[in-house]
DNA sequence: AACCACCTAACTAACAGTTGTTAGGCATTT
DNA sequence: AAATGCCTAACAACTGTTAGTTAGGTGGTT
């Protein structure tokens, strides 16, 4: 019956990432995933040992893609303040464009046990933020490094995590949702505050 | 059987709240609620119509408590920027020590439906995030209140949502996670930006 | 070319356990 | 007598998982 031989592990851990984006480990049946793969449940368990595996695998795959892309931004050539207008940018492109990633974040920060955070830290994100660390530091030598970088990340994915709710909050408007002006407001508000007297960004 | 005629509802309600912030919707059954309470499964329907309802007076009890709180801040006579830092330091000090809170409201961040999200920003936050709104436009009249909203509950907020995953983070220090320490950090960042040459915060 | 063994990737059918929920009964209080 | 607050027992639906089977492809031997 199974007419084409395609790659269905790809295609399996593909669909895993949305479904479990979507509705979280729990609400998602391997029936569920079965049936959005095309193939039948006990078939799952020819590609995968069992349901934790498999979330596992779709993880680290969503995880792995993200950091190799901000990374690059950290490594260039340039003005340390350029390079974090830059990296500003990226990240909130990346976070807006791969709503998956960031909801599997989400729910990682949520119900992700010990271990599996430190293997988050450790093996996805700890270079990443170090480096952003060593950039805040360029900028001002006296800051803290990890409490920077921490807010810079919070500044950007916390608007993309409150959408579904912002959308109701009075004084919302379509802008507050698109990459550019997210990234603009984000970095102004890095390089001077609330107040915004000096210098224009951009 | 039953000794005590106690307020058996507010039991469930309470213990609820801790439960489904803990471990969510879905991870939660009826029978560990009764549990905990002490009580037969099937009087908890005596109690409440079915999961869904108690649910929702879950979150509608943990919510509907804070805003009081944060609202009398806001209220209060006095220079913007001290009325800001004082906020700030509400805001973490509740948003630290009600973890069931955070994460059901993290939790309705990800899972909430439409109709949830909308009675949430109207019925519970919109009021105070306007006031915040209007307490920012106060400090910098040409910002864009909303968005500047936004990244002050960001930054406090997303600090106490990143715990488990920055304490494996290298520069991790104990302080990170102390309610003074972010309240300051957030504060001096929103002043003067990532430099923090001028004048010194509190 | 024809046969065989083997591997791959799917299938059917069923399992034991858990889920939310309900019907009806029993004891205590008003 | 009525109402309150809990109970026991059971329900159908759904859960992750397993055992056993089958169809098609591959490679080696005759």
């Amino acid at each position: 019956m199974h007419v084409i031989k395609e790659n269905t592990r790809q295609t399996i851990i593909d669909l895993s990432i949305k479904l479990f984006a979507r509705s979280g480990y729990a609400n998602v049946s391997v029936r569920d995933i079965a049936n959005a793969v095309g193939i039948k449940p006990a078939s799952l368990y020819y590609h995968f040992d069992n349901k934790q595996t498999l979330y596992l695998a779709s993880i680290k795959e969503s995880f792995s893609l993200k950091a190799s892309v901000l990374a690059e931004v950290l490594q260039m050539q340039a003005p340390a303040e350029i390079k974090l207008k830059h990296y500003i940018y990226k990240l909130t492109e990346l976070a807006s464009e791969d709503e998956s990633f960031r909801r599997l974040l989400q729910r990682e920060m949520l119900d992700g046990d010990e271990k599996r955070m430190q293997y988050l830290a450790e093996k996805v994100f700890q270079e990443q933020f170090n480096a952003l660390g060593m950039l805040v530091a360029e900028i001002d030598p006296d800051c803290d490094p990890h409490m920077s970088a921490i807010s810079i990340l919070s500044l950007v994915l916390y608007h993309l995590e409150t959408a579904p709710i912002r959308v109701f909050l009075k004084g919302h408007k379509k802008e507050h949702d698109q990459v550019d002006y997210i990234a603009r407001h984000v970095f102004k508000l890095l390089m001077n505050g609330l107040l915004q007297t000096s210098k224009d960004a951009l």
